[in-house]
DNA sequence: CCACTTATGTAGCAATCGCTACAGATGTAG
DNA sequence: CTACATCTGTAGCGATTGCTACATAAGTGG
């Protein structure tokens, strides 16, 4: 029993559903239902899969939630890092703002936001459901703060300017858009949000 | 049986528990927990009751979220109506994005708003509950958004300046300031917010 | 071949969900 | 008083919840 052969998880029957396209059913259900409006039933008919495959691969059912949050995330963060790479901190916010208006309104996934409309408050017993929501979000407010603080640095931004009251305020925009993407908003609408929110950039 | 007599209510046992002060506590309960995270339980402990009254009284769990709705939604558009009293667009802005962030900390109340934490996706036979949120979240929208045109017709707003996406990008951050808040943001980070959203208003 | 380990499907667990039947209590109308 | 209408508390309904016991299948190691 050495590590190579553990790593491999060459041992019994092998699993028979190819657990990144699950994660993405699930992902959609949790994504149009909410963490408490998802139920087992309606996760393992999308995935293909019957109860004890789920829990014997993710542990619970916020187990499978954590897992489809850091798919989520990760494909959000591979997206960002590109446009972190606009020269500006104002053309970082509105290529990323705009970016955001076409995704949120994509038919490809539910309208709105994942990180948003999977439970802001949810009932005793999920109390750390919206603390998870709110630790991925942080990730890509991080992403912006550390890159405001370097335009800082470059003189793009003002001196007196505060990198993280900026990075809050894009994240808060962000969130706001993805409430009114998941109330059925339209992507010009959208759009003309993030116009507008780019010119606190501009002064 | 006059209409006099039928609208005092005055047949049959009279109610024994003060009908606002259970929706206050079932707004709170909604409040912290969600439309779906918040139980029948939960509601009736809180408002001091059994079952068979709030049945009475509400029709059902969603008729009981909709009459704590109205009474959220009273309270702010009388809020908001001191606000939109300010005399310039920018200043009602200033005003009401910080006493938002002021309320949506306020200790007495469970942190965020109700119209986000509600619930912004909900479970199969709960699905109108989100466009009952965003419902009430465009009451505030529409008076920013007549308040907006005001100040374009005084010219306090320039001519090519469009109201509706204002008012959509001013909702847009009270919902991203709700988000922050109920995933526990202090009272001095959504002020900072209010204070570089507001910048979109300065140029 | 035989152990051993892990995944799968059926079937169903205890607990909780939103909601209500029922009987008794409490008021007004006559 | 009686008749009627509405509210209240107890007690529990059927349905659904997240989750799991169990037997079997399917692979590797020897």
């Amino acid at each position: 029993m050495n590590l190579e052969r553990a790593l491999e998880r060459t041992l019994g029957r092998p699993r028979e559903f190819d657990i990144e396209k699950a994660l993405d059913e699930a992902m959609e259900i949790f994504w149009r239902h909410g963490y408490e409006g998802a139920t087992i039933a309606q996760l393992t008919g999308a995935m293909g899969i019957n109860p004890p495959s789920l829990y014997a691969a993710f542990g619970s059912k916020e187990g499978l939630l954590k897992a489809a949050l850091d798919r989520y995330t990760a494909k959000r963060n591979e997206c960002m890092r590109e446009i972190l790479a606009a020269p500006t901190a104002r053309e970082v916010v509105e290529r990323g703002l705009l970016k955001l208006a076409d995704m949120q309104t994509d038919p490809a996934n539910p309208p709105g936001c994942l990180l948003v409309a999977g439970g802001l408050a949810c009932g005793v017993g999920s109390e750390n459901i919206p603390f998870e929501l709110a630790a991925h979000r942080a990730q890509s407010e991080a992403l912006l703060r550390e890159r405001f603080i370097r335009a800082r640095e470059e003189g793009d931004l003002a001196e007196d300017s505060d990198p993280a009251a900026l990075a809050r305020y894009v994240s808060a925009v962000i969130a706001g858009i993805g409430v009114l993407a998941s109330a059925g908003a339209t992507r010009e609408e959208l759009r003309e949000v993030a116009m507008v929110a780019v010119k606190a950039f501009d002064e």
